[in-house]
DNA sequence: GTCTATATTGAGATAGAC
DNA sequence: GTCTATCTCAATATAGAC
């Protein structure tokens, strides 16, 4: 009643909104559990109360904010699946989409990997695994046709996708932690490449080890 | 005094071995900052001053406990690049040396990768990234020469170190996060023979897309 | 060296006015 | 809906006895 009763397009952001941008910005810059609620109200301008309002506590406003980007992810998958081409097109098109929904929500997907791959902090459990288990059956599922259809050789599907998605989670390690040096989609592209055509000797007079199967 | 002046082989650990291990359990547990120093010194069976003591705060203990098993993978490091092999093999030797220790300090790694790829929790600031450039140097070193003796084909080396070095990764954080479906050392070996040898078509009929250079 | 007891600070959460 | 003021509890850390 105060600022904005909710009406035309927001400039600033209502409280609500302010509030889950700055827990967002706090828990990703502090963890879960060393960001305290005055620091959250304070960085949004509010008072104490207010959060307890919109959200029934800390673990409230965590929830809301983590939920909508993961389900957002889930259903992008989902698209892109349905899209068509090569297997090799699909599998790209899966790794870079993961890449851009991941740096999209760079903040959360910070707080993300530390309480998927780390210790809970004390904050609310959330099935990140079943996010990730759902990327991994798309790239198992365009490698198994790929292989299928000839268009990559017989092997483990399941040990392609690891090596994918290791490529993947590479690139999203190294905005994390090196935001500068990030190597980006293109990076992604030429690391999926890699793996497409191996690194091993193409007979300009190597020792020919690479050459199994 | 009262339990062992520091004499013989420990059974169960004096008091400083109790206290880095209950803080190494729960750290990796429930995280740094959700981690109180009551719960440390109970779990020890010692009540705070012992922790006050020894160590000469929470961040004290977190130091103390990190750093070690830091210069111990530098020195694993240093001692595995002066041993002789193929470069296919020396680049095979540092992978999983660096997952060899990773597993073997497990609960430390979790930590250590909440707080290197997330936010730092309140934790004192380590330098974990000149570890993780000092271990990329060993394989961008294995893979130049590599290339230059023929072994491996032309190309980006720092390209196909990101590549190696997600294979790794995603062998880290498969014993993170699903310990009982890790793919341990023979996974991460598989996944660097697909990056040695590709997995696009080998002339069995498919479509021939993965020909590149 | 290890304890009991306590100081001190700040956390999450709420009551109730407006 | 948003505030001021406050409750309650647990946190880190320490003083001082033994």
């Amino acid at each position: 009643m105060a600022k904005r009763p909710g009406k035309g397009p927001v400039g600033e952001g209502d409280v609500r909104e302010r509030l889950l941008a700055s827990a967002a910005a706090l828990f990703s810059t502090k963890g879960y559990a060393a960001t305290t609620v005055r620091e959250i109200v304070e960085r949004a301008g509010v008072t104490k109360p207010a959060m307890y309002y919109y959200f029934r506590s800390k673990e409230g406003i965590y929830l809301d904010l983590m939920q909508e980007p993961l389900q957002g992810f889930i259903e992008h998958l989902r698209s892109a699946m349905e899209e068509k081409g090569t297997a090799r097109e699909r599998l790209v098109r899966v790794c870079l989409l993961a890449y851009d929904d991941f740096v999209r929500n760079l903040s959360l997907a910070r707080v993300m990997f530390s309480i998927y791959y780390g210790p809970p902090q004390g904050a609310p459990f959330i099935d990140f695994d079943a996010v990730q288990l759902r990327f991994q059956e798309c790239l198992v599922q365009a490698l198994k046709e790929g292989i299928r259809c000839g268009e990559f050789r017989k092997g483990n599907p399941t040990d392609m996708m690891w090596t994918a998605a290791g490529a993947v989670n590479v690139a999203m390690e190294l905005e994390l932690c090196r935001p500068g040096q990030s190597i980006g989609r293109e990076g992604i592209v030429r690391m999926l490449n890699i793996i497409f055509d191996g690194i091993a000797g193409d007979g300009r007079g190597g020792t020919g080890k690479g050459k199994r199967r």
